[in-house]
DNA sequence: ATGTCGCCTCATAGGCGA
């Protein structure tokens, strides 16, 4: 059960430090800096599937520490045991939807939150723990763990794209109503063929078809932003999940299917999103890597 | 087809899901 803590890993993380505000032109051209705008609260939120929270936990933690972002979106829980309180101590309040031995999601939060939902509307029968919607000061904040669909000759890939169909409608309500949505999680979707290493090698796979990619465009053609894609334009070789055999992760041969989609208010805000590779490189690590995004 | 993880069990090996 030991496990070692990686605190070499913090030196990485230092640059990644980035608390400065925003002072606006017209605000520097007036000459009356208004403390409140300056002090504007920037908020930093993260999402990770991780595997198994009870293996993944040490990871957590160091990651926690050395991050501190305001929101963590956990996906691949793996279990009905859920550590809130070791979270508590690190000051993150947190809600978990959890499920014996598959899926599972969470959310931790220095703020409050507000739980709204959870499950996803469209199938009463559905009983998978995929999905948190949350208020987080002010901001829906929803967590979504995304079917994977392999193979794609059965049933799963069915309820992949009728989950994909059901979370576009609840998308469509978001995106009409006046509160700030910013949806994360293991969307279980390649975007585009700079999305992974080589597109002949998912070709076949779930994340890769045109019925799942075409539903993810249909996301942002609904007016969502794409918030890695929209700050890093035409940049490949950006993944966020590499596979455990064949050295995928030495070699990069990896895929981008961890998303933030934002409603076009916080799109506004956006700031900076980037993928944290670090914990890739811990000892007996999650397949996936945080993704990161920061908003005014 | 294969590789490697993590979970679970009519459990110490094998099946499932990813």
């Amino acid at each position: 059960m030991e496990r070692r803590r990686d605190a070499q890993c913090y030196r990485s993380y230092e640059g990644l430090h980035d608390n400065c505000t925003t002072t606006s032109h017209s605000q520097l051209r007036s000459g009356i800096l208004d403390l409140s705008a300056v002090r504007r609260q920037q908020i930093k939120i993260a999402s990770w599937n991780v595997n198994s929270i009870r293996t993944r936990l040490e990871h957590v933690l160091t990651w926690l520490r050395a991050q501190s972002p305001d929101v963590l979106l956990l996906q691949e829980l793996k279990g009905t045991i859920f550590p809130a309180e070791v979270f508590k101590e690190l000051g993150y309040e947190s809600v978990a939807v959890t499920q014996k031995s598959y899926n599972g999601v969470a959310i931790l939060s220095r703020q409050p939150i507000e739980t709204i939902n959870t499950t996803l509307a469209g199938d009463e029968k559905d009983s998978h723990a995929r999905f948190i919607e949350a208020k987080i000061g002010g901001v829906r904040v929803v967590n979504i763990y995304l079917p994977n669909g392999n193979p794609v000759a059965s049933e799963k890939f069915v309820y992949k794209l009728a989950w994909m169909d059901r979370l576009q409608d609840q998308m469509i309500r978001w995106i009409k109503d006046e509160m700030p949505t910013v949806i994360g999680g293991d969307f279980n979707v390649i975007p585009e063929d700079i999305d992974c290493h080589k597109p002949s090698s998912w070709i076949r796979d779930a994340l890769f078809q045109p019925e799942t990619r075409s539903r993810y465009r249909a996301l942002l053609e609904r007016g969502y932003i794409d918030a890695f894609r929209s700050l890093h334009p035409d940049e490949g070789g950006q993944f966020t999940f590499w596979d455990y055999f064949r050295s995928a992760f030495e070699h990069n041969r990896g895929i981008r299917i961890d998303h933030f989609l934002l409603t076009p208010s916080l799109a506004a805000r956006l700031i900076r999103c980037e993928i944290d590779k670090t914990p890739r490189t811990f000892e007996r690590p999650s397949d996936h890597v945080p993704i990161v995004v920061e908003l005014s």
